[in-house]
DNA sequence: GACAAATATATCAGTCTGATATATAATGCG
DNA sequence: CGCATTATATATCAGACTGATATATTTGTC
């Protein structure tokens, strides 16, 4: 049996609903999108293989000229994830180019490393307002299967570490400023 | 011309002095490691590419038995990394698998996702103490060509984040603990 | 001097990204 | 109403990377 995460997410996002692979880029684009990622070349084979497997089902959409296809999770598939789900988390995997930036900031000198911090300050500025936004949202909208207290203590999550990330950049600027 | 990131990591690390693949590898894991991360099977390529591209030089360590080859970065390397380093970052990529296993915590259950944060908590723990101890060593440790300061930076980066997970788990466990 | 751990490199199947291509449906706008 | 733009929807693939596996030597230690 395969040891894919995406096989896992995608059922995840399957377990709340069913939907098309596009439905899940964007579900993944937008929910997921601090702490996970995933391109299209990687959900379509994947949904593929998740019918083959028999941890989901396909079926077409004829009355849309679109060829959409709408994915489900089956009762195969929702054990598969349960399982997942009870494991250990494995390794949390972080890829910070800004940082690489910054580390190896004496080669190309303060002021442009000062420029990748501005950069990764506006950024981090614009992903925690849209955060605080979905907080909001959250928290009026009603919890019908419980799910949404799990969404939400993650989106804590990300308020939390681009707080974090804010307050680090605040620190470090007038020190790289003055170099 | 390659668009690599490994090729300018590996280019960074060269630029301060030269060492063998296996070297770059432990550098990575240790100095690296909590924002950046290779594995032998991309590293070694990767060392090949950069020499065949006049970006490195390889020269044979004869008197080891072991078969050692010691890398070195050229001017036109040096020149490759700081037009890199002037480029602004292109994307922070975020993997964590514990924040996964949180999102469909509806699923498993608020014991067992309990479980994944008490996890992520004491790796955190353990993360930031060896950052504080790192910190320590280089504030006292001499700084000749200057690259030292970028390095403190990013520890101080780390040590930020991993206080903000600590801070999070802490808040959020007690909830977990009562559902 | 035997054994374990550290040093050192090589290879590869499986996986994923980022780019590119293609087509239809809905929406805005003058 | 017609035209353009944007959103929806899927497919494909070269290039990149991981994680596992294999191999061999050197160094430390009891």
């Amino acid at each position: 049996m395969t040891e894919k995460k995406l096989d896992c997410v995608i059922l995840g996002l399957l377990s709340h609903e069913e939907m098309t692979g596009y439905e899940i880029k964007r579900r993944m684009d937008t929910s997921l999108s601090y702490f996970w990622g995933a391109s299209y070349g990687s959900i379509y084979p994947t949904l593929e293989s998740l019918v083959k497997d028999g941890l989901a089902e396909k079926r077409s959409d004829d009355n849309s000229g679109r060829n959409k296809q709408i994915y489900s999770i089956t009762e195969k598939g929702r054990e598969h994830l349960k399982n997942w789900l009870n494991e250990p988390a494995k390794r949390d995997e972080l890829r910070y180019e800004t940082l690489l930036k910054l580390f190896f900031g004496n080669e190309a000198g303060a002021p442009v490393t000062a420029g990748h911090i501005r950069a990764f300050r506006d950024k981090s500025k614009a992903a925690l307002d849209q955060l605080l936004a979905a907080r909001v949202n959250l928290i009026s909208a009603p919890d019908e299967d419980g799910s949404h207290k799990y969404y939400l203590m993650t989106v804590e999550f990300g308020i939390k570490t681009y707080g974090a990330y804010l307050e680090y950049c605040d620190e470090i600027l007038p020190k790289l400023e003055n170099m």
